[in-house]
DNA sequence: TTGTAAGCGTTATCAA
DNA sequence: TTGATAACGCTTACAA
């Protein structure tokens, strides 16, 4: 007995001989409905082929059952990665992810948070590439839903905050260089380094541990790169290469330039680990099967993912709470690069 | 004057001292409005920080103004790039897109059709990855929104359906081993080929170059992997470099794979392309930045996402036009791998 | 060109 | 335990 066109819960109620509001109640499991009656509602669900309409729900509920996740880019691994995790800890809590691309612009990011607002989504997880996202989030007022920033924090501190160890988790990656024999280690960061940002703080956990060795930082030793290019972190590696200054290892700040670098090199005829070492940070997927296969920084993606929806669960609860900071953990992972 | 909690457009109507119509129309920029209504109008929003609410909009009028776009796993490279360039030409209509996961399962792509059912989309650019999405999708009647289907076809053929030169690639892929002086070529593919499914189509077209080029194909050269597991890539590559069939030369039905395969065989010794030439499919972006750098069949991906948004824009205006049939051209890209 | 009225499909509220 | 009613915010249809 399907019915053409749209289904409503009206035709299931009529197709049960319930009335509506026993359809609602036994869809969203809500008070005590006889077993008879949900019975007979579930079957004219089945024999109807009833969809609920979401737009309805959402509209008369006010909430959607959808969060929203907003990254800079959706064909980048790392975010990939990250979206498939959020996913499925999402579906853990019975909410469904919506997928957002900011272009690693703080337009984009701005309008990731009102389109979040116009759909109704119950919380944005929002991964904050710009340092000027400042001059697009800042004015913002009424922030209606619960936001979680991942990456840079938000800088009026509004939002709660999930990053990853990057001091410390650089910090470790260079001194893993010098315990291997490096001494003239090269760092590849983005962007310019006058705030705090994420590539500031890596720069820094580099600059710390070499102290910390007794190896004191040439800044000559610093290449900046375009973050999202593929060429641009080939074009790196070329010119680490091309230098002359005997680099003997390389710091750089994610995975995805790393590859890019090392590629770089080996346009240039330089081995990686036989000539030059080198390290990245994020563990992609695609590290383990790099060749060479890349060490790196592997901070515990599955707890941040966990960490970031549990934190947009809680704050609708109680959106009140003062915004909290964590930080995940991590760990070096010892690969052929630096062998 | 911003207002707390949620401003609709009756609160900017009065604001702007004119009726909701008149804000609705200005919006959708429907009919003529007076210039001087419409700038008051346009004050009020921008003073408001007023954002439609899409629930009601979706609810009252049908349609969301997005399309979503189904694919089996967003970590997945191929798809990533794919869902890139899909926002992008969707945007370039005025539209947005949702992604949605379906597992590489029946039931998980059965799944994103009622999703998207439920959830209002205007269309749904559903990329098919199972054989057996048969049994899940047949018996879907009542197909409310316009679908275009990727990889697979709808084994009903209800669905517009875009798809890659499979046969085609596979074999120029496999020609240009053996322009390359293979001559013992082992094939990697993924399933078993009991149905004709895209793992059938490329060997088939593996077979074909094959015996065009007086070589008759061996069976025990046929290597099947599961598919969307790296770590089975490797294995395979382990399996090859072990086979002791003096194998000179591989095509893999993908370049996930195809990377994967390479990494195997240097595991074991095997370097690509001094002693085994491998080549793949699809071109996607770190093929380029692999070492080797991998040659591969490069459909033109940017023409299929553009394909796929016009097929669900024109059955918007035209549900009823029979269903039709596209494959994106193709080219052989040559790199390290077979050089 | 602008405004009024009705209603999209669901759920909150309250009465039965 | 169930049902009637109103309302969520917007757009379609039509009247002014």
């Amino acid at each position: 007995m399907v019915k053409r066109g749209k289904i409503t819960m009206n035709d299931v109620a009529q197709l049960a001989g319930v009335s509506t509001m026993t359809v609602s109640n036994v869809i969203n499991d809500r008070v005590k409905v006889s077993p008879d009656a949900r019975e007979r509602v579930l079957a004219a669900i089945r024999e109807s082929g009833y969809q609920i309409n979401a737009a309805a729900r959402s509209l008369r509920s006010g909430r959607s059952g959808v969060i929203g996740l907003a990254v800079p880019q959706v064909s980048n691994a790392y975010f990939g990665m990250f979206a498939e995790l959020v996913i499925a800890e999402a579906r853990r809590h019975g909410y469904h992810v919506a997928i957002e691309q900011t272009g690693a612009v703080a337009v984009g990011e701005a309008a990731a948070v009102a389109q979040s607002r116009r759909l109704q989504l119950d919380g944005l997880i929002l991964s904050l590439a710009t340092a000027d996202a400042q001059s697009a989030l800042l004015p913002m007022t009424d922030q209606g839903i619960p936001i979680v920033a991942l990456g840079e924090p938000d800088p009026a501190g509004r939002f709660d905050h999930v990053t990853v160890p990057n001091e410390a988790g650089t910090a470790a990656a260079t001194e893993h260089l010098v315990d291997q024999g490096c001494r003239r280690i090269a760092v590849v960061t983005g962007g310019n380094l006058d705030r705090l940002t994420m590539f500031t703080r890596r720069y820094n956990g580099y600059r710390t541990a070499l102290e910390d060795r007794g190896i004191r930082p040439d800044p000559k030793l610093r290449f900046a790169v375009d973050t999202l290019s593929r060429e641009g972190a080939r074009s790196t590696g070329h010119r680490i290469a091309d230098s002359g200054l005997g680099v003997d290892g390389v710091v750089v700040f994610n995975d995805m330039v790393a590859m890019g670098v090392i590629r770089g090199l080996k346009d240039r005829g330089v081995n990686v680990p036989d000539d030059m070492r080198v390290i990245g940070f994020d563990d992609v997927a695609e590290s383990a099967f790099f060749i060479p296969s890349l060490s790196t920084v592997s901070p515990d993606h599955r707890w941040k993912a966990a960490k970031a929806v549990d934190l947009i669960l809680s704050r609708i609860d109680d959106p009140l709470a003062p915004p909290r900071e964590y930080t995940a953990p991590f760990t070096i992972v010892r690969r052929e690069s630096t062998a």
